[in-house]
DNA sequence: TAGCAGGATGTGT
DNA sequence: ACACATCCTGCTA
């Protein structure tokens, strides 16, 4: 077998689907149907490299397995949603520059996290909203798909929203997400935009 | 049924 | 040390 200096199984597959090799679409079909303990389904994919795997359709993953291709699938999705998310810049918010602030140590916090994707409504506003942007407060429409897509990021294929909830209400106690004070269901509430520069305000005195 | 609060403990960097 | 991830009990809409 093939042995990588680095530690992890998931040897740092390209961002972007489209950009796989057909190696990368093996190693990524094995992953996933290891994690989610789904039947080999490798076959089906030999020849394909990132780009014809994004051309396939719904129905040609059913076609293969109507249950797993069908996971399968959506998975593959969540991948090309997530690079998208990447990429896309809208440089004319207060938020925006803080949320793509991760070029050291690929640190991505739960709370970048979902600024990012509160950033991006096109292509996540079915999922997560802004309520009152100015206030910071918004709503997690879907929590189950925010928690996918959290857990893709970080590598947790068993990330849930009870726990992903449990890490936001991390955050109480730093301040740094609140519950707004008419309290809704996942409806959460950034303390203070202007706290999100305070890193970069050492110049103080 | 799903979300919410927060303690305890494990994990990877 | 840190930021979760996991797991849990009890509570609430």
């Amino acid at each position: 077998m093939t042995r990588r200096t680095e530690t992890h199984a998931n040897t740092r597959l390209s961002a972007d689907p489209a950009e796989w090799t057909a190696g990368n679409v093996q190693k990524w079909v094995l992953w996933t149907e290891h994690l989610y303990k789904l039947p080999p389904m490798g076959e089906a994919f030999q020849e394909l490299d990132g780009k014809d795997l994004c051309a396939l359709t719904e129905a040609d993953f059913r076609q293969v397995s109507l249950h797993a291709g069908d996971i399968l699938y959506a998975h593959l999705d969540i991948w090309k949603s997530a690079s998208r998310m990447q990429e896309s810049s809208s440089p004319s918010d207060s938020w925006s520059d803080e949320a793509d602030s991760h070029a050291p140590g690929q640190t991505t916090h739960l709370w970048q996290f979902l600024l990012e994707l509160l950033l991006h409504p096109h292509s996540y506003g079915r999922c997560i909203r802004w309520l009152n942007k100015e206030t910071g407060i918004f709503k997690i429409e879907d929590s189950a798909h925010v928690a996918r897509l959290w857990g893709l990021r970080k590598n947790r294929p068993a990330m849930n929203y009870d726990k992903l909830s449990r890490s936001i209400r991390q955050y109480y106690k730093k301040g740094i997400i609140r519950k707004p004070v008419a309290s809704q269901r996942l409806v959460y509430q950034f303390v203070n935009p202007v706290s999100l520069r305070e890193e970069d305000l050492k110049s103080h005195s």
